[in-house]
DNA sequence: GTACGATTTAAACAAACGTTTGAATCAGGA
DNA sequence: TCCTGATTCAAACGTTTGTTTAAATCGTAC
């Protein structure tokens, strides 16, 4: 049949290279020569370069954020989670899909694209991702709320943009994070990755809230 | 006389650009109408974009590295710093530096640019990002080690991982905070900011490490 | 005033970019 | 076999990119 084999090629292969290299540093050249396809391909297949980013993009943020939601549906179905189980199922998806199951090793290339988009200028990429978290920031900080009464709403949502601060930049640079620490740190090690963020940020939520901001 | 007026009036103008664009998203020709300058003023004043890159970035990440140097030796001076004070050490500078005094509202420029640069996907600025921050990391992981004997090395380093990426990342999406947190949060009140940063990064310094990670 | 290095200017450069075109090729049903 | 729609292909499109060039202009010391 060949159901639209080249077009998940291009796919695969702009997702590699938008990891590598960046949106504006990859080219259309470069992606079809990668997916084996013509240059017209992308074209013809998504429109226009701007419309694959999306389609790039969207491919792996929807089911991320979808389990991510499912993961905290089962938390709070199993009684009340604890901040770090909160945190776990925010960080966790992100950071799991990006382990390439028939390598092995994990490639990260998903994680270190949604790092470089969440700090692009664009304001199109911008829109769309504010877009795509709006249920994710409802859902989670009403579940911290729970956890963290004495958190006010304004110093909560700071503490979520710190925590995908960390997780973002985390992700974007994770391809030279050997060299930052001198090999200490091994970000394809993912488990110990969670196991090192979790704590952290939860750590961050739980902190007492600075005087003179009382609501 | 114009002691080299042009050169400054395109270090200004690239600054700004980068901070509202990106690097890639800025050509020289936006930069030089910017700058009321002619289109062959950067090559001729710094050879090229890259090095104008390269020269924008340094004028404020140098005098920002030093402040935080100075902060870290006055308290180091006064006493054994508290982790509250070592954090604030190192994340006050650039936010602070981020303040246009004659403006009165913080433009936050400088520390978009900063935000955009850190999870950049070309390698040339990564390498000069870990030659300017290598005597910060050291300095204050070490200081920070002093405070937190419990935290083996490693997880020390994953934890400042996390701190400038939070850092980074509030620079970078900075513009748009207002409107993911629906005006809730107000990246202009760098007071306000630090006021919330600081606690949450050390509380995260401060968590207990993960167990099966005693080393 | 004249000469000279520093700077600015307009113009052009080659290269790379995303996109479009129209013909060639493919697959499957009538 | 022929037809039809989908896909691929090589080629070229017009822009935009960063850079270079050579002449024009400026500022200053002699």
């Amino acid at each position: 049949m060949g159901t639209q084999e080249t077009k998940e090629r291009i796919l695969d292969a702009a997702e590699r290279l938008f990891a590598e290299q960046g949106f504006a540093g990859t080219s259309m050249r470069a992606i079809t020569t990668a997916a084996g396809a013509n240059l017209a391909a992308v074209n013809y297949h998504f429109g226009s370069k701007e419309s694959l980013i999306d389609a790039v993009f969207t491919r792996r943020i929807r089911p991320i954020n979808e389990e991510r939601l499912e993961w905290l549906d089962r938390l709070e179905a199993e009684g009340d989670p604890s901040v770090e189980q909160i945190v776990e199922a925010f960080l966790a998806p992100p950071l799991r899909v990006s382990q390439d199951p028939v390598e092995g090793q994990s490639l990260l290339h998903v994680a270190q694209m949604i790092g470089h988009a969440t700090s692009r200028p664009d304001s199109r990429i911008k829109e769309m991702l504010v877009h795509q978290f709006d249920t994710i920031i409802e859902r989670f900080t009403r579940a911290l709320s729970r956890q963290l009464p004495e958190v006010n709403h304004a110093q909560l949502l700071w503490r979520f943009l710190f925590m995908v601060g960390s997780m973002a930049h985390t992700m974007a640079i994770s391809k030279d994070i050997k060299g930052y620490t001198r090999g200490l740190c091994d970000p394809n090690d993912v488990d110990g990755l969670i196991d090192a963020m979790v704590p952290f940020v939860a750590a961050g939520f739980r902190a007492p809230v600075p005087v003179g901001d009382s609501k």
